[in-house]
DNA sequence: AAACAATATCGTAATATTGCAATATAAAAA
DNA sequence: TTTTTATATTGCAATATTACGATATTGTTT
């Protein structure tokens, strides 16, 4: 096998994975950091900034694109990319969520 | 090819990533939710939860635990998990992060 | 139009992940 | 001590991810 079961959970289990893991390798992670730092880029600058390839950069844009995290916009010749809100406000949710779960319950360990 | 370039990313950013690698599967995200839920159980009450089989829910615990988002206790014949707290804390604070700096500029994309 | 610039896509090799049957390990119960 | 229970590990097949050279695409300049 290797195909993760995603019919088996339910959609908002399989949403939060979707965003985790596109924010799950430390290049997507940089770029996060890089977008919200300058606002707003081309993937030119990105290219520039991380130690990784043209072709690399775009596949990574890509998939934090296609899970919500940044958006782009066509702009002449080239693409502007920032961060898109509302994925970020999904995960960060999750957390919150977690976090005040955890708050109620004091929980140690067993 | 296909090995993540770790070593070209601060530790900050690959301990992120690693963090949220972790959470990038929905069998792990419904782990971490049935954790919250009842504070604390054994593998065998995560076998019964989850439509996947002993070795393969035995798995995606390690995983989370190395990540530092769980830990186990030995409670004699079986183990017990827990969510942990630290890892947590890690991340969500990355996201608090992006939040707070998007606030404060009120971004438009492009 | 031709050359250039910015980005995406294709193809492919290397590696990692997912899932499970079979098996190992270790403590508890009989 | 044998059996049962709970969990981990091993081995392997199927699939996914990572990275990049080569190439395609599309808008801009000249």
């Amino acid at each position: 096998m290797g195909a993760t079961k995603t019919d088996h959970f339910t959609d908002n289990q399989n949403e939060l994975a979707v965003l985790a893991k596109a924010l799950g390798h430390p290049a997507r992670i940089a770029i996060m950091e890089y977008l919200l730092k300058v606002d707003t880029c081309i993937c030119g600058d990105i290219v520039n900034e991380l130690p990784l390839s043209q072709p690399t950069v775009s596949q990574h844009l890509k998939e934090l694109k296609n899970a919500g995290l940044i958006k782009g916009n066509i702009d002449g010749n080239s693409i502007c990319y920032c961060i898109n809100e509302p994925g970020l406000e999904k995960i960060k949710g999750f957390f919150e969520h977690i976090t005040v779960h955890l708050q109620k319950k004091r929980n140690e360990c067993c």
